[in-house]
RNA sequence: GGGCGUGUAGCUCAGUUGGUUAGAGCGCGUCCCUGAUAAGGACGAGGUCCCUGGUUCGACUCCAGGCACGCCCA
């Protein structure tokens, strides 16, 4: 016996029972035992701040689906959580929490050791909000055995890794410009100013200023104008810089001339009191090494030197500004590349707070973005000034603590990524992207464009970087240790005063704070060799996961070397430039291999109006409501069938949950109670080892159809495209419920177990246990849930993925009941244009089908066609041409290739039904033109005329007879009072299998009374409306009737 | 400004090497409770496949150019 079926279903409470029993059973600790094959997958570390949000909890959904698919498909698929707890995110909300406004602070009063100590509390805080959250969405996950990257091993391991880089020649330190935060007193790298959020608008002085020319124009006072948003880098200004190939003009006004590109002066028009005039023209390359006065005194002696000269460039545009763009190198990047090529250096005024040095005397201790007012204020004196107002632009922030970035030259540490770009380039060709573009697209793109990553920061809560350096002026010995026993051995070698404590000991962590101690002595001078301050960047250390998880090279190594590279790796698209890019990166230079093999980049989830979901503006509903009101399988089943699966945008719409619930679980839901339901009045017991042998042509259309299926399910799985993995699913319950089962009813109501039913039983049971086996990685709870009931195995998570056998294919089968139904449809069409309802038996229907449709279909479908239709015959049309017209469908593609340029005109012909039949030829004409065709490469059908009462589709005709006799309308007559007394019966509240009397009052025909006491298990008996227990009063065409039931009394 | 992607029914999306009647779900309209299922079923209406040009016997599909939107980058 299988537990009753409730009718009403509440899957989130299935869902909790379900959770337990995971838990109890350890279900998914078994799931990894199953296979000695192991399918290797890389978990993406999140940072543990904050709650997870809609994008995690989606991922997790990915990641838990495909898991679950792979160890049905025979593989074990270990997944270990991890935890990014390095970086900027931390430390700044720690300096959030102990009020820190300042690096000083941290140094000077706090010190490092008990920074480090505070950030390493909060990435201890945070961790438990996580769990919950992913064991209600169904992921299975192993918490217990998470990686982080601040134990003790990954770090070493990241030391390692470190050091093998460097030991290639990949690391070197130079002083370059990069991106700066001046609150946070370090360097970013690109991948920093990628969060959406940290190019936000702002606005900012736009002024245009004058320098003035040393060769005259005209002879007259000359100058170049160039403009700028940064005024404060004016003071540092060493060159300017114009397109080669512009055009630049010499405008006059007031007695002085000013150059700028001549595409622009319309615009600036209003510098020259609205009427300019162009007194000569040059192309940019004319200007090159032409030399200016520079505005500001600060740097005046380099003229002497080179400086203060026009230099062409390609990153001038006419886009915005005048054309001449001003470089000062320490504050740009293009500045500081342009003059390094032309043998130029650097000047930089600012210190690492972003204000202006004592070296700028009128300046010193502003701030670079206060300093704006005064910098305008002094051009405005010295007359350089020509033009200033206010524009809004988007300009990068510090995507932790939003605080305006500048550019700046700067000390810092580089992995030399265009030293590998060719193997970066190669080696993604092995990668699997999905969806595909990516490969040649964002990532391709960017790998062809990589630049030197700049690794290190000035800052205290990371993997230190590894380099010991000579104090010794001159010296420049340096030391790279990777492992904790070079350390210890390094250390053990110094005697100076300040190694003493490190010395020989052995290291228990690596933080800066412990690290910094370790000093070594100089091989070559005999002085202190000190760490440098910087720590890496935390991107080093997620992309050195496969390293760092399993402690490589010191422990594991034959696991680790099983384990990589990954088979599949899934996160949002913000990762092509970072995760993905990093790991491929130090695999690559390490390895030189890819670090995976397939990799799923999904989409974005965004609120239902299409923006942005926003905790502030609350336009979503929190994920955890949803499950709590639809379950966590209608949510799984949304989003992995939506295309937000391949990194397209999801509007995230509540009703689309509630939609997996309707068209996916309850028609489920339902099949799987129809089951239950007869299966228990039979005694039937399924056993999942049997496969069907039907003769029954239902049977083998719904294994047919089963068939595909999982052909589609399968490929979808197999090849990361989860989202294809649910149309067949869907179509395939539609298949089962509205078709299969609405047929094969009337199989399983006789009793006893006959050999036609058991083939039925056979056949649900399988399609049924297969259909569960295809959900389980999508929908893991109901599965789980109902496949337990139906094989009383442990789970359905621990079951092999279907194979459905070969012969079960049958696509003519599946074609030819596509007749059928094409058939039925066009039936209940015609009756409900006709007003008729089912209920009225009507003589027959006759059908012409297309020349390409074998017409023994009619026979072999007949008792559906007839069943559904409720008509005594079904023929075919005697004489289609009476009611409908030739209609001919050449078949384009044979025929194209065969008669070129003709193949148009015999199509044209042909639909117009200009042709005849000749031999085993068809004949097509136009005008005196003739094409004999083959008859196979031509289809022939009809379409109903118009006004007649007929109706095609897909070539299928179909005519309705509506004569009513009175035989057929006493049937109909008969069928209306059945459906009263059934009615009865349920509104009585009586089993199925209730015996009763029943009293029928009116005219009907007494076989058909005879007939309706049989189909509703009751006996003739004279009941009066009081002894009954229900009695309906109904009039069917115009004749009165009293229905009347009563329960019989058990002998 | 550049790169990548997208544009098909009111909405969300499928659409097989190019083949002449472009599909589904939701929504909408009409109808229907004959013992699994009203959290259901049937039927129907609804399309300039973004635009322009090209290639081709034939283009939603391939190519070029444009437009719109999204993401990424300058």
């Amino acid at each position: 016996m299988y537990p009753p079926v409730s009718s009403s279903v509440k899957f989130p409470e299935i869902e909790r029972e379900i959770l337990a029993y995971w838990k109890q059973s350890r279900i998914f600790e078994q799931s990894l035992q199953k296979s000695a094959r192991e399918m290797v997958f890389y978990d993406g570390p999140p940072f543990p701040t904050g709650t997870p949000h809609f994008g995690t909890i989606f991922v997790s959904i990915l990641k838990d689906a495909l898991a679950r698919y792979f160890t049905m498909a025979g593989y074990s698929v270990p997944r270990r959580w991890g935890w990014d707890c390095h970086g900027l995110p931390i430390e700044n909300a720690v300096e959030k929490k102990l009020g820190i406004g300042d690096k000083s602070q941290i140094e000077k009063q706090l010190g490092v050791a008990a920074f480090n100590n505070e950030c390493r509390k909060l990435v201890a805080d945070c961790n438990t909000a996580w769990e919950s959250y992913i064991n209600k969405i169904g992921r299975w996950v192993d918490y217990a055995h998470a990686y982080r990257t601040l134990d003790l091993p990954y770090m070493e391991s990241v030391l390692w890794v470190f050091k093998q880089c460097y030991d290639q020649g990949l690391i070197y330190k130079d002083y370059r410009v990069t991106p700066y935060c001046y609150h946070c007193e370090t360097s970013l790298s690109f991948s920093d100013i990628r969060e959406s959020d940290s190019t936000r608008p702002r606005q900012d002085p736009e002024v245009i200023v004058r320098f003035k020319a040393l060769d005259a124009v005209a002879g007259k006072p000359t100058w170049y104008l160039a403009w700028t948003t940064t005024p404060w880098t004016l003071i540092s200004n060493l060159v300017l810089a114009v397109g080669a190939d512009f055009s630049y003009a010499a405008v006059e006004h007031e007695g002085a001339v000013y150059i700028m590109a001549e595409a622009l002066v319309p615009k600036w028009a209003k510098l020259f009191g609205g009427k300019p005039h162009v007194v000569k023209t040059f192309v940019g390359s004319e200007l090159v090494a032409r030399r200016y006065e520079p505005i500001f005194p600060y740097y005046r002696d380099l003229a002497k030197e080179n400086y203060f000269r026009i230099l062409a460039a390609d990153f001038v545009t006419l886009d915005d500004g005048v054309g001449v763009v001003h470089c000062a190198p320490a504050f740009g990047e293009d500045d500081y590349w342009l003059c390094k090529r032309n043998g130029l250096g650097v000047r930089n005024p600012v210190d690492a707070k972003g204000c202006f040095t004592a070296e700028i005397p009128e300046f010193a201790g502003q701030n670079v973005h206060a300093a704006n007012k005064d910098v305008i204020r002094a051009l405005k004196a010295n007359g350089a000034l020509m033009h200033h107002s206010t524009i809004e632009h988007n300009y990068p922030h510090c995507w932790r603590c939003r605080t305006p970035l500048i550019y700046r030259a700067m000390d810092a540490w580089y992995f030399a990524v265009d030293k590998i770009k060719d193997r970066l380039l190669k080696h993604n060709e092995e990668i699997n992207w999905v969806p595909e573009h990516v490969k040649h697209g964002r990532f391709g793109k960017w790998l062809e464009g990589a630049r030197d990553w700049n690794i290190s920061r000035s800052r205290y809560w990371g993997t230190p970087i590894p380099v010991w350096e000579c104090e010794a002026a001159g010296c420049g010995q340096r030391r790279v240790l990777g492992s904790l026993a070079e350390i210890k051995d390094a250390a053990g070698a110094v005697d100076t005063a300040g190694a003493a404590d490190a010395a020989g000991r052995e290291l228990t962590d690596l933080h800066k704070e412990f690290l910094d101690e370790v000093v070594l002595k100089c091989p070559v001078c005999g002085k202190p060799m000190r760490r440098v301050p910087e720590v890496l960047d935390c991107w080093f250390e997620s992309g050195a996961m496969p390293f760092g998880q399993c402690h490589y090279p010191f422990e594991n190594k034959e696991w680790f070397e099983s384990h990589f590279p990954a088979d599949f790796i899934v996160e949002y698209p913000g990762q092509i430039r970072c995760w993905f890019y990093y790991l491929h990166v130090l695999a690559v230079a390490l390895l030189d291999r890819a670090a995976f093999k397939n990799c799923l980049v999904h989409g974005t989830l965004l609120a239902e109006d299409g923006g942005k979901i926003s905790k502030s503006k609350k336009n979503f509903t929190d994920p955890m409501e949803l499950i709590d009101r639809y379950g966590a399988d209608a949510l799984r089943l949304y989003l992995l069938g939506s295309p937000a699966v391949v990194m397209e945008d999801l509007d995230f719409k509540n009703a689309g949950v509630h939609d997996q619930i309707k068209q996916v679980l309850l028609p489920l839901w339902n099949a799987f109670s129809f089951f239950v339901t007869y299966a228990n009045v039979d005694q039937y017991a399924g056993d999942p080892a049997r496969q069907p042998e039907s003769t029954h042509a239902l049977d083998q259309w719904i294994l047919a159809k089963l068939y595909r299926a999982e052909q589609e399910v399968g490929q979808a799985f197999k090849t990361f495209y989860l989202n294809r993995s649910l149309t067949p699913v869907t179509a395939f319950i539609e298949d089962l419920t509205n078709w299969y089962i609405r047929q094969s009813r009337a199989r399983f109501w006789g009793g006893g177990l006959t050999t036609d039913k058991r083939q039925a039983y056979d056949t649900l049971y399988y399609a049924l246990v297969t259909l569960l086996k295809m959900l389980a990685p999508s929908a893991p709870f109901v599965a789980d849930y109902l496949y337990r009931q139906l094989t009383g195995e442990a789970s359905v998570h621990l079951a092999a993925w279907p194979k459905v056998p070969e012969q079960y294919r049958n696509d003519a089968l599946i074609e030819e009941t596509g007749v059928a139904q094409t058939i039925v449809s066009l039936g209940l069409a015609l009756r409900q244009k006709a007003g008729l309802r089912v209920r009225q038996p009507l003589p027959g229907i006759q059908v012409a089908l297309p020349s390409s449709v074998d017409s023994g279909v009619v026979a072999r479908q007949m008792d559906i066609i007839r069943n559904e239709l409720n008509v005594k015959t079904v023929t075919l049309l005697a004489d289609p041409g009476a009611v409908a017209t030739l209609r001919a469908t050449p078949n384009a593609r044979v025929l194209g290739p065969k008669w070129g340029r003709a193949v148009q005109a015999i199509i044209k012909a042909a639909k117009a039904g200009q042709l005849r039949e000749q031999g085993d030829k068809i004949i097509v004409f136009e005008g005196p033109q003739e094409w004999a065709i083959d008859r196979q490469d031509i289809d022939l059908s009809y379409q109903g005329k118009d006004g007649m009462d007929v109706l095609g589709d897909k070539g299928v005709l179909l005519a309705l007879d509506k004569t009513l006799t009175p035989a057929l309308r006493e049937e109909g007559i008969a069928n209306e009072l059945n459906r009263i007394i059934q009615d009865l019966r349920k509104t009585a509240g009586y089993a199925v299998s209730d015996r009763i009397e029943l009293t029928i009052e009116g005219e009907l025909d007494p076989a058909w009374c005879k007939h309706l006491l049989q189909l509703a298990l009751a006996e003739s008996a004279e009941l009066g409306e009081a002894q009954a227990d229900a009695t309906s009063r109904e009039t069917i065409e115009g004749r009165a009737f009293r229905v009347s039931i009563r329960k019989k009394k058990e002998a």
